[in-house]
DNA sequence: TGTGCATATATAGTAGACAATTTTGTTCGA
DNA sequence: TCGAACAAAATTGTCTACTATATATGCACA
């Protein structure tokens, strides 16, 4: 026999799931807002506790926002709310570091392909604002971590592929947090700025000639030395 | 001047904060019960609702499990807990059939390379498990959607890489949620089981034979099979 | 014209009660 | 001794009613 186990659903569930199919359905945009908290507990005829904690889990899963004194909005489904919930899991595992390179090896080295063939000038104006950006950083002897992640960004957006974006986000700010976490610091120390900076050029070059084959190398050659650094900090440091 | 936006802390968020510590910590560890709502209230020193708005939050987000008369208990993260969210969430948006598939192509392609360096005897017995399912269904004239699904699971474990076996899952999810709320259909039409059938040997015999180049072709034949249909969908019905 | 204050409305949080559910203990009969 | 039935305890599920705090807005007043 197939028997499910039962599962009463909780009524902050029901609400959920009833504001969700509002919003597919289209009849709750995002910038829309809710009805207080009031109104719907007396719709739905639940009490207030049973609204709030559906509102609080649709808060934190980055589908509204609460302003206290203002109201429930709809947000919009944007990165973050994709983005946010998966760095926040996987930053509770360890030894993801490696694992999660190589699948931005994976996707970049297309991705970047993908935005050869369709980055339109304003994305290569914002690729070439990142690589100045970068330049910047190098000069005053910052790190330029930011301008870097600005960089990949950039790429991921040229794409013209959303799910590419929100992934790509996902998997940079998930190896931002563990970096942070494990307190790797690979940007500090063995690197060149100038060779990194140059890679990043080298990228863009073949992006702005529409040249697929070779965007890829170049960001899989400045990937695999991200990939020799970390592993280089892992032996030296026996993690 | 830079100033930035004041926001409150919520109690809810707090609460989650810590407890998500916690299991950082590893002082919680999945399987376990966490004290009981009221206790937390006393410990935190917070009302039983608040505590109610973090757990809710938290099980939405799949950390932990409620069991009303029991207690709550921190969940396996597992692949749910990041996949659901994100089908959850893409679930909400048109048009993004084309852009999955695409985004699936690129990783499907490399993951099975991966699958194909990397399968254990296990992950190899479990592909021809898949696959025999597949046929079975294709003689009962059943359309072995589940059995192909089950074949790609497979193949994303064989890779070996965690967070690769995680976003195949999302993808795939996602896309099956999207074919059907948009009522696509690509098995039913126009598609030759046999060929079907005969395409997913192919690739499990390449990962047999380790070889990583004819896995990743064969892939992406399949891929571009499906892609197929999709678009011929669309022009079909002018969606 | 604005500045400041009162007020209405919203969320944030608390306290306490009771219902529903599950586990566990206990009693009693064969 | 075993097992079924019942009782008790613990826990989550939900509701009501209250206070505190935040925000927008209209109005009085200079």
């Amino acid at each position: 026999m197939d028997l499910k186990p039962i599962k009463t659903k909780k009524i902050y569930e029901e609400i959920i799931e009833q504001i969700r199919i509002l919003v597919i359905k289209g009849e709750l945009k995002s910038g829309d807002r809710l009805p207080s908290e009031r109104d719907l507990a007396v719709r739905f005829n639940v009490s207030r506790a049973s609204v709030r904690e559906a509102l609080s889990a649709l808060e934190m899963m980055g589908l509204v926002e609460i302003r206290s004194g203002e109201g429930t909005f709809i947000k919009e489904v944007n990165l973050d709310s994709v983005v946010t919930p998966l760095a926040w899991v996987l930053s509770m595992e360890k030894d993801i570091l490696i694992e999660l390179l190589e699948v931005r090896k994976m996707l970049e080295g297309q991705t970047v392909a993908l935005a050869a063939k369709r980055a339109a000038p304003e994305d290569l104006r914002e690729l070439a604002d990142a690589l100045k950006a970068m330049l910047d950083d190098m000069q005053m002897g910052r790190l330029g971590e930011e301008a870097d992640m600005r960089f990949h960004y950039a790429v991921a957006r040229a794409s013209k592929n959303k799910i590419l974006l929100r992934l790509m986000n996902a998997i940079s700010d998930t190896m931002h947090q563990s970096l942070k976490a494990s307190r790797v610091r690979l940007y500090e120390e063995n690197v060149s700025p100038e060779r990194l900076y140059k890679e990043h050029v080298f990228i863009l070059e073949a992006i702005t000639k529409q040249n697929d084959e070779d965007a890829r190398r170049y960001m899989l050659e400045h990937l695999a030395g991200v990939e020799e650094r970390l592993l280089r900090y892992y032996s030296s440091n026996e993690v």
